[in-house]
DNA sequence: CTGTTAGCGCTTTCAA
DNA sequence: TTGAAAGCGCTAACAG
């Protein structure tokens, strides 16, 4: 079934049905209507290499993501998606290997399938600098940011982690906190988590804590078990430790996990904070402490900032999206 | 850059190109090394929709799932697609509403990109009998039965969920419990929610234990805030009840935020079950007894059954796959 | 307003 | 072993 056999059927030329197809003004009504009929009456769609091959102007938007397995990037890929429902524009999710480089992905995304931007869902712009400036296409990075990529296509929407990071900490320092331990990622590879962790200092150096990275920093992956294994190593390490910073809710449920099993009770002995605001940390017992991302807001402002880019030319922004602190039941006041 | 400039540069034809990108045998050493080495300089890739529209057959499977919220669905299609990765077929996510005609969606789907096959990750064939009768491309179903829809290129794979509820009830049982309540989907439009109404209700009734529908059933959503809901729902209307049978991890997990927000512990006051056996399951406070969907061997059966059709033109199969009673720490042993 | 026609980039005959 | 050439289904420019 094509368009050529819709013709037929329609009697009239293929330059017709496309154009009805296409929404173009140009077709009286009555023809409109019965070449409708007809594509109604075979549900036909028209073949989408065929359309795009040939008008290079493919409408697509594809959004990389790195893994299926991360609950935040699921929800924002999500939300991503519903506000696209309502543009002319096709989605095409590409879901990476944790472990692959999407910048050189995104490079053989583009080259197959002409898309008109791309949506980085989490990527990580700080080991692939310079595969980065091989992208020509338009792209955004959510939750990440990506000021100093040179790559005048690329914009990028995150969180403001050090803000967050420190308003968390202000939080756990004002309930009495002292001897705080951090689960983050890697800080050598990760800007995310050192922005995280810079936050995070500076609000301990301000009220002149001390903070020994050897033994209260246990770097572990954004997991439920990376997160218990790293709890069990910082309360080992440091017996009077009070309270535990985690980078992502799913690290603070792995550590509060293994910290009851190990007989302690959050957060009457150990504060457990998260980040992220998943829906499900409200669900827990106790409920997460933790740092909301504005899911919606990340996902609205980096299509805007795309869709800008793409069809008025403007110029690539790197935008902080406020956040949202939610107070929780995982901290202990400590008088 | 196309084809057309790598033969120019290589001195050749069009042909020869196509042929080295595509692994013909015909093709002499030496030409095949020069045209790899040119297309290694642009790191070129050819253009799908040329391919696609040229060679119809395009080894492209197409993965529909249903929202991207269920952390169940996500884990599968993440299995799904590292199978794929060793195999010669690529894959392409489509997302659909939750509210979608999931038949009618693929249908279009095949028209639009025309694929080799279709993955339904967590479809519901019993709502749309008659629209799957329209695809003529091989598909397989993945988490849910498909035995009565009339389409004899469609698969199903999926847990025995009649046995699985009978395995849970019989644990309540076991324990003690005799009123019991259930939160599940609407058995009206759900198949998988009334298979596992039934395995539970087969347990009952054989060891003589009534069950009043009309009180000690609540409908809910697969989503926390409705597993919440019904739990309240549910003992409010049965102050006797002492364990609720649930038919999702996260109906479980919301029902027991619930039941503590109202001041029953669980499981001493209420013993609460899942069912899925998400990984997050086992670090719930207390973790969940359920039953673990296998989500490798769904995986893994679902593309072997969707390839033997393609591949071998194997008749289609409905599959069940066992399941994995996870005893966890939320029922209660009444003595 | 409508039909005809020239390719989009690629694969695959068919000749050479 | 290779190059030339025919189209896959569609859109858009052109002519009527």
């Amino acid at each position: 079934m094509t368009i050529k056999d819709i013709a037929r059927e329609c009697g009239c030329g293929l330059g017709t049905v496309s154009r009805v197809l296409n929404n173009h003004p140009d077709v009286s009504d009555q023809m409109r209507e019965r070449v409708l009929a007809v594509v109604d009456k075979y549900g036909f769609v028209s073949n989408q290499s065929a359309k795009m091959l040939r008008s290079q102007d493919n409408k697509t938007i594809a959004i990389l993501m790195k893994g299926t397995s991360s609950i935040l990037l699921n929800s924002l890929v999500e939300r991503i998606q519903k506000r696209m429902e309502h543009l002319p524009y096709t989605t095409n999710v590409v879901v990476l290997d944790e472990y692959d480089n999407e910048a050189k992905q995104a490079y053989m995304v583009c080259q197959k399938h002409r898309p008109l931007g791309l949506i980085f869902a989490g990527g990580n712009p700080d080991s692939y600098k310079e595969d980065f400036a091989n992208i020509q296409t338009p792209c955004v990075i959510i939750t990440n940011q990506a000021n100093d990529v040179q790559n005048n296509r690329l914009s990028s929407v995150s969180t403001d982690d050090i803000a967050a990071a420190q308003c968390m900490a202000e939080h756990l320092v004002a309930n009495g906190h002292t001897n705080i331990g951090v689960i983050g990622g890697d800080l050598a590879s990760s800007e995310l988590s050192q922005r995280r962790y810079n936050g995070f200092l500076s609000v301990m150096q301000k009220h002149g804590l001390s903070f020994n990275k050897e033994t209260l920093y246990a770097v572990a992956k954004y997991s439920l078990s990376d997160g218990a294994a790293a709890a069990e190593q910082l309360i080992k390490a440091n017996p009077d430790m009070t309270a535990i910073f985690t980078m992502a809710d799913v690290m603070a449920i792995g550590a509060i996990r293994k910290l009851s099993d190990m007989g302690y009770t959050v957060p009457k002995d150990i504060s457990v904070t998260g980040f992220d605001g998943l829906d499900i940390a409200d669900y827990m017992c106790p409920r997460l402490t933790t740092i909301r991302q504005l899911l919606n807001e990340l996902a609205e402002r980096g299509l805007d900032a795309l869709l800008d880019n793409i069809e008025r030319n403007k110029p690539c922004s790197h935008q902080l999206v406020p956040f949202e602190f939610i107070a929780g039941e995982s901290v202990y006041k400590r008088n």
